[in-house]
DNA sequence: CTTGACTCCGTACCGGGGTACGGCGGCTAG
DNA sequence: CTAGCCGCCGTACCCCGGTACGGAGTCAAG
């Protein structure tokens, strides 16, 4: 059953009692339930509310996305998940380019100042011109 | 060709006045030589350290690296260099292999829901490790 | 009943990387 | 000479994603 306690609900996802309070106030949380004493109390489906935000977030999404995606009509369609996730692809697919871009740039610099003679390496100077060809 | 003005030599590096005085304050860029009205004048040694910041970012380094590969001492070894390179390096390829890991997560969630039955492939769920609970 | 863990709330703070504001003074072209 | 940029400075603000604090109230075990 439900019920949890933000303690529990918080361990349950793996996130501290903090974060939850904070994604409450950034909305992506709805407001729970209240015990008589004031406690929160959580429901299921609050917990898979958190879950899918924590998925997200490892997805790469921002919060403000993830906002987005959970409200504010509640019933967000498949289809723009779909849609959210392609675009996020895409995004991702580019950022992996231009990590291996980098990891490029980083090893030639990395080899060619290993035995290169020093002083022809003078702290990342090549990544401007000869490593990078075109550089702004 | 020195004696650069702020204005001019931040826009030969592409970024603005502010983020000039911003890397000042963090010592990144040296104190500049002032002209006689107070004004910076910048020197192609200031343009060069410019220039290295910016494509130590844009090879993923954060400014307190670049700080520390830039200073205290200017006289930054080689070896230093080829050794933090080498350390965002494999900072780097964690990233891609993280990165990779994501877009197949993506890629999943996006094939799957495109023709799976619409309800079958609520929001995210598949991404996870295995959660059941339904919202509406 | 007491103690200690948990919860409440608002607010402040962290690090990262800038961006903007406002009042002032210098510089240059018309 | 004067308008209109440009530069000076400190300070404040922005987004992001949390994290921490402190003084209350609550709950369960001993």
């Amino acid at each position: 059953m439900a019920g949890l306690t933000i303690g529990k609900f918080a361990a349950a996802e793996g996130v501290g009692v903090e974060t939850v309070r904070f994604y409450q106030r950034r909305g992506l949380l709805t407001l729970p339930e209240r015990q008589d004493s004031g406690f929160r109390e959580y429901s299921e489906a609050d917990r898979w509310r958190l879950a899918f935000i924590r998925r997200a977030r490892q997805l790469g999404f921002t919060l403000g996305e993830i906002g987005e995606l959970l409200g504010p009509a509640e019933a967000r369609s498949t289809d723009e998940i779909v849609r959210a996730a392609g675009a996020k692809l895409e995004a991702i697919e580019k950022q992996v380019r231009d990590l291996a871009v980098l990891r490029c740039k980083l090893r030639r610099l990395v080899q060619v100042c290993e035995h290169g003679d020093g002083d022809d390496c003078v702290a990342l100077r090549l990544t401007g011109t000869d490593v990078n060809g075109k550089e702004r």
